[in-house]
DNA sequence: ATGTCCCAACTTTTGGGA
């Protein structure tokens, strides 16, 4: 009994052996469909911190309990049918952040975020955009623009990391045929140039920084067999905080997740920091 | 090939969204 409680404190007390930090994203495209996908990823990856987008669920159908009992603090900001952002944590989760507090919040759930230790986690789903020039293509870069303005409200100091699905490739490299996408949302100079001003701030796309040759995905289309036709996006991101960024070690995207029974279109994304 | 998957509803088919 004693060895047990030991064990369990020790369990709740260290992240991971070698002092490391592991955050994730996953959009999940429903958590009704893919939560024992998401249990068994806890298991074999053993994120510190979890993002979750499109989760799909109203509050009261999320699985606090199932994530309760792998170890996890929970969540949730959801709507029911669209949209729907979750944040797991089990390095602490406190000060939890719903949304921006603005007028773009009509646009959905699509904000949430938490003091997971000594960092700032936030789960973004930014809106998809559909066309250039349509009004969805409007409330993405407004969206967008309101989540400059939080990424900027933190001081030089702290320890921040905005992970989700951001719906935009940030270079030629991250799309398996930029001429292909000529014209098209996720790669236009418009949303670029929103990824451009987090950088202004100091926030690094930490995942390029590891893998500045590109050619890494991870989102690819249901349709057309695009997954093993190598047919992807890089469009799920982490943007980290000057001071975070320069502790990233390892970045990952786990495509087995993208295989087997009724995946995600979406494959989870992995930052390991020191 | 606008080719799949997921959700909800004026629900057993259809339409919206990605």
């Amino acid at each position: 009994m004693a060895n047990s409680l030991a064990k369990q404190i020790c369990f709740l007390s260290s992240s991971t052996p070698d002092n490391t930090v592991r955050i994730a994203t996953w959009n999940v495209n429903s958590l009704n469909v893919r939560l024992e996908r998401v249990l068994a990823f806890l298991e074999r990856q053993q994120p510190d911190v979890l993002c979750l987008q499109e989760t799909k669920q109203r509050d009261d159908a999320f699985a606090f309990d199932a994530f309760t009992a792998a170890g996890y603090q929970a969540i949730h900001h959801g709507e029911g049918r669209w949209n729907g952002v979750a944040l797991l944590s089990r390095i602490g989760l406190e000060q939890p952040r719903i949304g921006f507090g603005s007028s773009e919040d009509e646009y959905g759930a699509r904000l949430i975020g938490a003091l997971c230790g000594d960092t700032w986690v936030f789960s973004a789903y930014v809106p998809n955009g559909r066309s250039l020039g349509s009004e969805h293509f409007g409330y993405k870069m407004a969206w967008l623009a309101q989540l400059d303005a939080l990424a900027a409200s933190f001081g030089d100091d702290e320890q921040v990391a905005i992970l989700g699905d951001y719906n935009i490739a940030p270079r030629d490299s991250d799309v398996w045929d930029i001429a292909a996408l000529e014209g098209m949302t996720h790669v236009s100079p418009a949303e670029r140039a929103a990824l451009a001003s987090l950088a202004i701030h100091g926030y690094r796309d930490v995942f390029a920084d590891q893998h500045p040759e590109g050619g890494i995905y991870s989102w690819w289309d249901y349709r057309d067999g695009a997954f093993h036709k190598g047919h992807g996006m890089r469009i799920d991101l982490c943007m980290a905080s000057p001071v975070l960024a320069k502790r990233i070690q390892d970045a990952f995207v786990d495509r087995e997740e993208r295989k087997g029974s009724k995946p995600s279109d979406h494959a989870p994304v992995v930052f390991d920091f020191s």
